[in-house]
DNA sequence: TATTGTTATACTCTATAACTATA
DNA sequence: TATAGTTATAGAGTATAACAATA
């Protein structure tokens, strides 16, 4: 039976729980949460106008990031102005600050993350992260 | 600069939710938890002697367990027999019904997670799965 | 003294539903 | 009446430490 095979979840799994135990200190020490540098990445990469927009896009409650963005705006990485064509809305925005620490988490996490590949051979590496990212680009 | 891509979690994170997804409404068909579906699959593959020995296997502390094999045990899928040779030790097995669950649940799940990877062109989509079970299996 | 399995406690996350202010 | 943001509440999940039985 040429099938025989574990389930997705079963091999990515763990390898996600590794990337946590990666990235955690990373995290801590640049002093941001994991939902907050997830929501540096998303306002960083396709700016959204509204808190609810934001919190689609990143597959969250919209009363889930509160306490996220109150985090970030003290720390001057975010804006929160209030829309003046709906006062309802407060738009976001990333500072330049806010892009810095981007930056500079992600080189950490991307100097960090890949020996979770380990495991391959450097041309299969290659490849697996090739696809990957041609995966995540289609979503 | 052609270093220029998302980190792995971040690519890795929204294919596991969406796996989570599919599988969660398969594993409530078959009146099984998913932790549950972890423990019959580690007890198939590679067995264990104790309690402990899984939870380690699995990733979680043997306290967290406790509740899962008490459901499984109920419902006929595991055995916990007392070891005669060290009577702090209850032996776990998988149960014949566990191994025929164990093989449906799979079944209905390998069956509908590839769609995950609907995003690859079918010979892409091959060599990822190829590559992601060598890197499991190098764990 | 250490270990296995268990229970109890507290803590973190999250989902849900209210609430306000606007529209 | 509906929507954006916020707050409050309750529930699930988890980590941690304590415990009894055994080694």
């Amino acid at each position: 039976m040429a099938t025989e095979r574990s389930d997705l979840a079963a091999m990515l799994g763990p390898i996600v729980r590794d990337l946590m135990a990666i990235e955690l200190p990373i995290l801590a020490a640049h002093e941001v949460s994991m939902w907050g540098y997830v929501v540096l990445n998303a306002l960083d990469d396709t700016p959204v106008r509204t808190q609810s927009a934001l919190a689609e896009a990143i597959g969250a409650d919209k009363s889930r990031i509160i306490g996220t963005l109150d985090e970030l705006q003290q720390a001057g990485l975010i804006e929160r102005t209030p829309d003046p064509d709906d006062r309802r809305v407060r738009l976001l925005s990333i500072t330049p600050q806010g892009r810095a620490m981007r930056r500079a988490v992600r080189k950490d996490i991307q100097a960090a993350e890949l020996q979770v590949l380990d495991g391959l051979p450097a041309a299969d590496r290659k490849t697996f992260l090739r696809l990957l990212q041609q995966l995540h680009a289609s979503r």
